[in-house]
RNA sequence: GCCGAUGUAGCUCAGUCGGUAGAGCAGCUGAUUUGUAAUCAGCCGGUCGGCGGUUCGAGUCCGUCCAUCGGCUCCA
């Protein structure tokens, strides 16, 4: 007999043996029928591996996040075993669970996969799952495991076998589809009951571009119709929130192929939004002892070939600009650091000056694949809210934790609370990626990984994605459909200055080499307006509307008592307009509640006589009657709320 | 850049078997003078993404380029 530990803490006795299927079924009928896996001492297993000894064991049903994983990735699986049976001779690659649902990449040769094959798959997949197969579990020795998939002619299963290390290996085996697998599964595909192909795309085979495309299916199921239903509704909601379809609806930007793809028009209530999101962090960085540079869109290439920009990316940038007569090159700005170095330089530096902080709304230009291109996320021109730190080794780590606070109070005052903060390293084992010595990328990693253990900020630890030149702190936001984006950046760069051989003079009388902090805190405002687009779903915080309220004259008969009222919110700084097109109130409702306008004034015969405004809130409906200044103050007090309380 | 899909009026979309285009909304004009999510009528609006080809004839078939969308790769 051995002893199996539940959740609770509570022992209970079972023959050495048991599976986690068999004491889901002491526990109660209905869990035996819902359980997927086994938590076996902290490992996922099926629930129906044997458990030999003493365990600890948690019963995983759909409710816990392995739960769905172990049935996304039995999915995976079932899928495969489909395409098996409707394409033979199909090689698979790899076939994992992911954040919603699974993949798989397939090699179905000649014979290519596209959309109009998604419902095939899908109804063999429904046919196999009734079949209620099991998925078996077979430990493979290496050269078994070779010589299967040699017989069957996978080249893909080969590789992943042979970089395997013999003994651990193990097969899963369910209908007549064996697979190269780890697992665990579900216990029978009777579990898998709602099946949605979504999509269909390329994909490199381990991720290098150099090597062969292979087919990627993505799907999802559920272990009910009913939830399937309802992720598909979710997914729809989301899309209404897209910043590419709002930007439209709002008038927020606009792209125009004649001017370039990449190439973000704003239009004018874009325009104002970001300029106030401009002045906002003007402010902010202001009082935190920043002070404005300007600097021109283009620079002499020797000035990028001092920087290493561009040997790292000369090849991949627009082409260079050159003069008629002289023939010299100049590169459209991909970054604001090598402009900011040489104001750095334009006079010698006492450490008593340090840190100098130098700020700039910086336009940069890179040529982005364009397969790469994205709403106004990913785009050829944008503007950085970029500064660059010039301080001495003894400030790093309080300037670092500066403009994490100013970073930080941003993300507070616009609600920015689904996060992820990611350190970015160097990997070690691709040195030839970055320029600078080790003993300075030791250093600059150094202060960011003590800066976040000091801060106590939770953070995700990356090697491999630091920038050329530094390692850096990047904060992550998702958008809409769940893809991450990087938003604000902070990098710790010991390189840069030496490299533009940057100095200043020493308390000792001595030449030192400054460090250099590149920062900005919006990350670029086109993506940044982006993200908070989908965040708000357009309903932007009142002081960032484009307008706060519209006025509605019921009739012709009150346009002037509208055009009074205008004047007076005017003057206390409410950003108003005037509906004055001849349509029902209905209607200017409903145009108004579409275009998210924050408040909808109201004003007919009861308004004028008594001198007030009837006020509507959007998605909230009639708030009653109000004075004129009486609404501006209750606006104004709203305004700061949203604003200085989250500081 | 790669794989796949898509591209028809400002927007959302229809267009059968190849016979030179249609709706709703928006816009304009007029009527209406409106009370908390769509008043009515008329009008304007399209080299059917571009270019080439097949055909008596192409929105429709073929090729190519461009753009957009979903991924992959990349992202200073």
């Amino acid at each position: 007999m051995i002893n199996i530990t539940l959740p609770d803490n509570s022992v209970r006795k079972f023959e050495a043996g048991v599976t986690g299927l068999e004491i889901a079924a002491s526990i109660s009928e209905g869990l035996a029928r819902n359980v997927l896996s086994a938590k076996v001492d902290g490992e996922v297993w099926d629930a129906t591996r044997p458990i030999g000894h003493d365990a600890q064991v948690q019963l995983l049903t759909w409710n816990d996040k392995e739960g769905k994983s172990t049935m996304w990735h039995s999915s995976a699986h079932l899928m495969a075993e489909a395409i098996e049976a409707l394409y033979p001779g199909a090689k698979f690659g790899i076939g994992p669970d992911i954040e919603n649902g699974f993949y798989y990449d397939v090699d179905t040769g000649d014979r290519m996969i596209t959309d109009a094959d998604l419902p095939l798959i899908e109804a063999k997949m429904k046919e196999l799952a009734k079949q209620k197969q099991t998925y078996r579990r077979r430990e493979v020795s290496k050269q078994e495991a070779l010589d299967y998939f040699n017989k069957k002619g996978d080249e893909y299963k080969l590789e992943l076998i042979s970089e395997l290390e013999d003994g651990k290996i193990t097969f899963y085996e369910s209908g007549g589809f064996v697979d190269l697998c780890r697992g665990p599964h579900v216990p029978d595909t009777g579990h898998i009951k709602a099946i949605k192909l979504t999509s269909i795309a390329g994909a490199y085979w381990r991720g290098d571009e150099k090597r062969k495309q292979l087919t990627r299916i993505y799907g999802i199921t559920f272990p009910k119709s009913k939830e399937l239903e309802d992720y598909l509704q979710l997914i729809e909601e989301a899309k209404k929130r897209d910043h590419r379809r709002l930007g439209k609806e709002l008038e927020i930007f606009t792209f125009s192929q004649k001017v370039g793809s990449g190439l973000p028009l704003w239009l004018p209530k874009g325009a104002e939004l970001r300029e106030r999101l401009e002045a906002y962090l003007k402010k902010v960085q202001k009082a935190a002892g920043y002070e404005s540079v300007i600097t021109p869109h283009i620079g002499n290439v020797e000035l990028y070939k001092t920087s290493g920009h561009f040997q790292k990316y000369g090849q991949e940038s627009f082409r260079p600009i050159t003069t008629p007569v002289e023939g010299e090159e100049f590169f459209l700005k991909p970054m604001n650091c090598p402009h900011h170095c040489e104001i750095y330089k334009y006079k010698p530096h006492s450490y008593k000056d340090l840190p100098i902080r130098y700020a700039e709304f910086g336009t940069v230009y890179r040529y982005e694949q364009s397969g790469e291109l994205h709403g106004l996320t990913r785009v050829r021109g944008f503007t950085q809210d970029d500064a660059h730190i010039f301080c001495t080794p003894d400030q790093v780590k309080d300037e670092f934790k500066g403009v994490m606070a100013i970073v930080m109070k941003i993300f507070k005052a616009l609600d920015f609370d689904n996060f992820v903060t990611q350190i970015s390293l160097r990997d070690p084992d691709n040195k030839e990626k970055y320029i600078g010595t080790d003993e300075n990328w030791e250093k600059a990693e150094k202060a960011i990984l003590e800066v976040a253990e000091e801060t106590g900020l939770e953070t995700v630890i990356v090697r491999g994605e630091a920038a050329f030149y530094g390692p850096k702190m990047d904060f992550m936001v998702k958008d809409a459909l769940g893809r991450s984006w990087q938003l604000g950046t902070i990098q710790v760069d010991y390189n840069l200055p030496d490299r533009f051989e940057l100095e200043y003079i020493g308390s000792d009388n001595e030449k030192h080499r400054p460090v250099m902090i590149h920062r900005a805190p919006f990350g670029s405002m086109e993506r940044f307006v982006a993200v908070l687009i989908e965040h708000c779903a357009g309903k932007f915080p009142l002081w960032l509307a484009p307008v706060q309220a519209i006025i509605l004259p019921i009739s012709e008969k009150y346009h002037a008592y509208a055009e009074k009222v205008l004047s007076l919110l005017q003057n206390s700084e409410v950003r108003a307009e005037i509906d004055t097109r001849s349509e029902k109130t209905g209607k200017k409702i409903r145009d108004a509640e579409l275009k998210r306008t924050p408040f909808m004034l109201i004003v007919g015969e009861k308004e004028e006589m008594d001198e007030t405004i009837s006020v509507r809130k959007q998605g909230e409906g009639d708030l009653g009657t109000f004075s004129v200044d009486g609404f501006a103050e209750m606006i104004q007090k709203e305004i700061i709320k949203l604003v200085s309380d989250k500081k």
